[in-house]
DNA sequence: AAGTCCAACAACCGCGACGCT
DNA sequence: TAGCGTCGCGGTTGTTGGACT
């Protein structure tokens, strides 16, 4: 048996949107939410395919997409957590504010990977091509290679549970009102659009309004309110603890609580200067201050070796292994420090204005 | 001015995952 | 448990507009 088409194809329209059709979609879902996709054409009196609307929405008509250029930040935040998620566009949306999936899928296609290619990075490796890093790039590469696959193993368990949280949470949740999508912010405001601290809160599980428009994954809660974030630089705050406490922890999730009591070790103070920032993050690497590397000190402090190795789930039972791993750890900052200079200084090359 | 190339981005398509019956 | 419907994701294509020859 052949799979069923998505939708009667027949007398379906295709193509670019029109205005008017952007209008009806907008109207409608803004009323009434979207609920079934496949009945939502009929229902809005639109000659398109539900899934055609659902794209159109996710992508372009959301009030809280955010359009125009990518922020330098926003570009290392690709960079990196394409480093560590692969083509996962979904999952890296999820760290980018109001950004969609198919934004960052198009910025990467036609910017980022071509600029990581000319200067010598494997765009889907990332690992260097050419042994222009003094020394040891190859050494440095592959155990920058071997700290990303176990924090991808950790990112994947994170997503994992996140979409379990997601599914749990939609049956507590009804489809989001009209008055709930128009809560969502139009434009973050910087202290709050913060890359760094955005992607370190989502690391830690307290990224409720970091959520993708496009993802399937709820963040209403996702840290099963274990770890309140007290974040008060947006109007999307209260919206988010008020999400938070919506969600009732499961038993079944009651022993994730020691993962994110450890990321709680990590939890910092109210920041809303740039000052702030780079105090907490110990670094003048502007790329670095961004994100602290996604190696070792992956999206976290990276002079806090002794708890990241609890996050990382590893054992520090001896001082020669703490050393050991202390030393790792600085080899994979510096590595990724190398290879954010690059990247940085190639964008500072191309596009003085944005530096 | 016309043709060509190319970058950017919107939109489509196919597949897999998941929920429901 | 199997079959079906629905949805979301990622890859790919199509369209548009600007730069260049």
């Amino acid at each position: 048996m052949g799979r069923s088409p998505c939708c009667e194809k027949i007398g379906l329209k295709k193509g670019p949107w029109t205005p008017e059709e952007d209008e009806k979609l907008l109207a409608f879902v803004e009323e009434h939410g979207h609920g079934s996709w496949r009945a939502l054409p009929a229902k809005a009196g639109l000659q398109r395919c539900g899934k055609s609307c659902r794209l159109r929405w996710t992508n372009y008509l959301r009030p809280d997409i955010k359009r125009g250029k990518f922020s330098l930040q926003e570009e290392q935040t690709i960079i990196q957590l394409h480093a560590l998620l692969g083509n996962r566009w979904s999952a890296i949306a999820t760290h980018l504010p109001n950004r969609t999936d198919n934004e960052i899928k198009n910025h990467w296609n036609t910017h980022l990977k071509k600029r990581l290619a000319k200067i010598g990075i494997d765009p889907v490796t990332h690992k260097s091509t050419c042994g222009t890093l003094t020394g040891t790039t190859n050494d440095r590469s592959a155990k920058a290679a071997a700290s990303l696959s176990h924090m991808a193993q950790w990112e994947n368990a994170r997503l994992e549970a996140e979409a379990r949280l997601a599914r749990e949470s939609k049956t507590r949740t009804a489809t989001p009102t009209p008055s709930a999508l128009h809560a969502q912010p139009m434009d973050l405001p910087a202290s709050a659009a913060s890359p760094w601290l955005d992607v370190l809160h989502a690391w830690q599980g307290a990224k409720i309004d970091l959520e993708s428009p496009t993802s399937t994954l709820t963040f209403t809660g996702s840290n099963g309110g274990m770890l309140p974030t007290p974040r008060t630089n947006g109007p999307e705050v209260s919206e988010s603890n008020s999400a938070m406490s919506h969600y009732q922890m499961s038993d079944e999730l009651e022993g994730e609580e020691t993962y994110w009591q450890i990321f709680s070790k990590h939890q910092v103070p109210e920041v809303d200067s740039k000052e702030s920032e780079d105090d907490f993050i110990g670094c003048e690497e502007p790329w670095f201050s961004g994100m602290a590397g996604v190696g070792a000190g992956m999206l976290l402090d990276v002079s806090n070796e002794h708890e990241l190795s609890e996050c990382w789930g590893e054992s520090s039972s001896g001082q020669t292994v703490e050393h050991s791993k202390q030393a790792s750890d600085k080899e994979d900052k510096d590595y990724w420090n190398w290879v954010l200079d690059r990247v940085n200084s190639e964008l500072t090359a191309q596009s003085p204005s944005l530096v």
